[in-house]
DNA sequence: CGAAAAAAATGATAAAAGTCATTATTTGAC
DNA sequence: GTCAAATAATGACTTTTATCATTTTTTTCG
């Protein structure tokens, strides 16, 4: 089931992985080929709001949650990133400390990238920075679009975006014709759609009786995309 | 009556100003030097959503506001940028369309810059390229402290920080110790901070009452930043 | 300067989303 | 497998913000 010509996933979806890949071998084994890969367990922080950084990361497997907690110490996710992905290059690249932390969602293998590394490869490589600025580039489009989102989209369709998008960037690493399963807490849920908790529960109820997806614990499973994408408003 | 330490106006200001003053003498006026400057009049459109771009724009004057509309048409302000900035650049460098609109909010000269010399500059110039980074990097945590501000922040204090990050980029061009106004639609002002107009209108009323700021039409004079930080809750 | 148009302001009402208190279910560790 | 802790679910109620209809003020332009 693709949603080809039924919802503008690409609008809501970027990755860094594509600028690793320009990489020549010998550069891309220098930054990420080497074995300092750790594991993280669910909910370990990787780096956090006002440190000074020291590298960037990339995640071998899993998914790091990037969010900021304002005054009222409500969470709000900035951004999902997967599998394949960097992590932690705004703050090196803009020579400040991080602006929003970042912890795992799923047990996550995440190796360690060193400044100088990846200031080196940078410098000698023309190609990977411009590469970098586009990538940089396109993740304004999710950008802009999220922050119209908040003021245009009611919760429900933020809450049909969040899992279309969610259920897309869980597909990664798949076998073809594997069920795609959704493995979120409401909580973090919430916070990617930037509503409360208990929103979140009555709306998935909602979904539900819907036909829309089913549920059991914390797993959710889409049973008719195509609803959920009407019920997303985007397309 | 300065902001330090008041406010931490930088989290939410960025400018490409300093991304074009790297460039060496004869980059810059290749680039911006010559005499194609054209005239806009208030509302006048530079750019749509879902264009191709082909270039990329200077603001010798005025202001110009991005924005998007969502399938309600509801508007969006993601950014207004002052003189001396670039924009129309994060479409031509991930190599898409248009994802925003950019209107001027006043009066603008506004010059156009061909893609094939932006690219030339580009690519000839390294360091350029890296300067632009660091750029785009810092508007990361503009944006991402926006999102959060969206789920995080009230209506009332979103308001205070639009007028406070708005009265600062009023401030360029004005001579020491002249009177800085406000002066922007209710409408424009609504579509910054994600609320109705009307509210937008409610609450200047409220912070009328609290001596915080004076109005005259459309104009917006801040009499007492202190007080309106303080509403902004973000000190 | 004065009329028409645009924008600001106001008031009443409706809708959306948040909060709090509590119960039910699931998960994870021993 | 059982129990404790964590998380999901529910219901009543409050708060916030949007919407709509209308009046007043400001701006624009001949």
């Amino acid at each position: 089931m693709s949603l080809n010509g039924l919802f503008p996933i690409e609008k809501w979806l970027f990755s860094t992985r594509s600028v690793l890949n320009m990489l020549n071998e010998q550069d891309y084994t220098f930054l990420i080929g080497r074995q300092n890969i750790e594991k993280y367990k669910k909910g370990e922080i990787v780096f956090k709001e006002g440190m000074v950084p020291s590298g960037i990361y990339y995640i071998h497997s899993g998914k790091v949650k990037k969010y900021k907690k304002g005054p009222t110490e409500k969470e709000q996710i900035i951004y999902v990133a997967n599998k394949g992905e960097l992590i932690g290059y705004h703050a090196l690249l803009a020579e400040e400390r991080h602006q929003d932390s970042a912890a795992v969602l799923e047990e996550s293998s995440i190796s360690f990238i060193p400044k100088e590394d990846f200031l080196e490869v940078l410098q000698r490589s023309p190609q990977f920075a411009i590469s970098l600025l586009k990538a940089l580039s396109h993740e304004f489009t999710v950008f802009a679009n999220n922050i119209s989102a908040f003021s245009d989209a009611s919760a429900v369709e933020r809450l049909a975006i969040a899992l279309i998008v969610f259920r897309e960037k869980s597909k990664i690493g798949l076998i073809e014709g594997q069920q795609i399963v959704i493995d979120i807490s409401r909580s973090d849920l919430a916070a990617i759609v930037g509503i409360a908790k208990e929103n979140v529960i009555r709306l998935l109820k909602e979904f539900k009786s819907e036909g829309i997806i089913t549920t059991q614990g914390r797993k959710i499973w889409i049973q008719d995309i195509e609803k959920l994408v009407k019920r997303s408003n985007r397309n």
